[in-house]
DNA sequence: ATCAAAATCAGGAATGGTTACTATTTTATT
DNA sequence: AATAAAATAGTAACCATTCCTGATTTTGAT
């Protein structure tokens, strides 16, 4: 309708707050990339992070990702891949399958909406566990 | 280390709320459940649904999906199959994949844990809301 | 049927993750 | 430099969920 174009200005604490979430590959959620960040720099508030992370999401820039302990993750990583989710550890950690490539929208059989794309989660125990399970 | 077995005893607002759970095929949430019983059984309290969406959950006789709509939705339907999200109308359908069967715990590729199981969400547009675009 | 122990409940308070609000600061544009 | 829009810090509010307490229900044993 009206012309709603919003613009996004640049912002030094969401430059930080995407850096800092690529040289992580543990997956952080909002608290534990604020107390990092906050080190640094001690006005940050936990509603910039939140804020940025949902603006970031919408944008496609990182992935939200909502697993079952409460609190939501971001991944830095938007490419095409799976997340492994230790039932031990609780470490999230990523799967590249090999999973056919389809044009979206598509369809899936017995079912007749249209596919947009899809997330698999697996679950289980972690290689550092095993082993410590062992010992 | 001490006996600490619990005896589940009979509850006549369990048996309320897994047999409501299988009569309806939308996923409700803790609170859609909530205000359904409360017609008929007005004492009956919240916190007594999420306690007992939470044990049925624990004992495997629901499911528990986590969306990303903020509250939890669940599913008396325990046999293995995926879910469809409706980016449109927020629907949440059955999916039946004929999905390979296997053994658990088993691998995947380039990965070192091992996998008890997955769960799958597609995304897109329902059959509804498709016919819906087009008028 | 009576009784006691344990599980469950209702109701409400507390928690935790997240969003909303507001006055101020920063960014981009003229 | 002046202006408008976007972003921020700090805090309050929100909402789904869990926790707590004293009362009630269930169950198994007498």
């Amino acid at each position: 309708m009206s012309d709603t174009k919003q613009i996004m200005k640049h912002s030094k604490q969401r430059d930080a707050i995407f850096s800092f979430l690529m040289t992580r590959k543990d997956h952080p959620t909002a608290e534990t990339i604020y107390t990092c960040l906050k080190e640094e720099n001690p006005n940050l508030s936990l509603g910039t992070v939140y804020r940025n992370l949902t603006l970031l999401t919408d944008i496609g820039q990182i992935r939200r990702l909502r697993l079952s302990d409460g609190a939501d993750h971001f991944d830095a990583d938007t490419s095409p891949h799976d997340h492994f989710l230790c039932m031990r550890c609780n470490a999230v950690m990523d799967v590249h399958m090999n999973k056919p490539v389809r044009k979206t929208p598509y369809k899936i059989q017995d079912f007749s909406g249209e596919v947009e794309g899809s997330f698999t989660y697996y679950y289980g125990t972690c290689e550092h566990c095993l082993k410590e399970m062992c010992s």
